[in-house]
DNA sequence: ACCTGAACACCGTTCAAGT
DNA sequence: ACCTGAACACCGTTCAAGT
């Protein structure tokens, strides 16, 4: 049952397929053609899972959203039962995530704002939720001042994605993203000056 | 002396042409054979001025980086001289450029990192470095603390690179935008609470 | 359902040639 | 110097066909 057919999982084997080339080479050079030939495939099976080029970016675009998600989250997990630790590995996981997948965030985010991309919002709206909700629980449990909630939240979520930003596009070190994220959080504490 | 030669600005049609279509279509859409078509010289009279793609997208990112560098001068300069004033103006005319010159700016800082383009990266750094003169202007006449001048500076920049950011992409809008700016620009300056 | 193979229009790039 | 025209290899997409 090996059968010549492939082996039923081409769709996923083309993902990363996909995303080695967008890590190595920018989305430009992603051919539909090529990941065929490097499957071993004739140039017209993608087309099955991908009806378009545009739709296997994305592909892409949701699973980067996705394992974002999973990574924002792991990271608050496993962070210390304080609202300033749980936020500092938010914005942590956010701007690892930026400098290890510079090409693919910056896909998601070109992509997620993109007018015929639908199940790629969607895809990005748990990220910005996930950072949502973790300020909104600082505020009622008043770790967090709240004079205007959706002003300070959206402020914080501009900042942590600068930073990403920045790092990402290596205008930053990732130790300066470091001290960067240490001083943003201090700061939206209201622990006083930005520096000690 | 039209000459069928073309008029001599057949560089400075195709950035504009090319500038167009980035606007409505993205990078992806532009094809020097089909700006060679529009501009009504054969498909391999732009290689002339740009040796490759990648050349005329970096032509575009320079033009962009020099183009919003002279607003953000423009603007300081119309600004009150008080560094509030000129840090909001500047910040505004940044977020403005992001907003209506999304697709630009996406590539400007695209290629501003890209290992090849050392021309964009030396565009950039004109515009990282007006923000960082107005920011340390402040922090010597003391309108801004400057206790870690270089990790405030830093974080400034971030923020509004992050707004910028919400902006271009959409997540908030620009009356958003502005509040953003407004409450950053108070923070930044010690005002104490982010919102009134 | 999933894949193959041929075909079409388009593209970037190169080369030889014209003025 | 600046442009043309032909040629090459590559691509996305479509269609008819095979199992």
């Amino acid at each position: 049952m090996p059968s010549n057919y492939h082996h039923g999982n081409l769709r996923a084997e083309l993902l990363t397929a996909a995303e080695k080339k967008l890590r190595e080479s920018g989305p430009d050079q992603i051919s539909l053609r090529e990941l065929a030939r490097e499957t071993g495939v004739s140039h017209n099976a993608p087309h099955r899972h991908f009806p378009d080029r545009q739709s296997l970016l994305e592909a892409l675009a949701v699973a980067g959203f996705e394992r974002l998600r999973e990574e924002i989250d792991g990271a608050v997990g496993g962070a210390r039962d304080d609202f300033g630790q749980r936020l500092r590995a938010a914005a942590g996981a956010f701007v690892r995530f930026a400098v290890d997948e510079t090409a693919l965030l910056e896909l998601m985010f070109s992509l997620a704002k993109a007018e015929g991309a639908k199940d790629v919002a969607e895809a990005a709206d748990p990220v910005y939720t996930a950072f949502a909700d973790l300020i909104e629980g600082g505020q009622e449990s008043g770790e967090l001042r709240s004079d205007d909630p959706s002003r300070l939240k959206l402020l914080m979520i501009a900042t942590f994605q600068g930073i990403a930003s920045l790092a990402g596009t290596g205008r930053v070190s990732e130790a300066e993203a470091d001290v960067l994220l240490d001083d943003a959080v201090q700061l939206f504490l209201g622990a006083g000056t930005i520096a000690r």
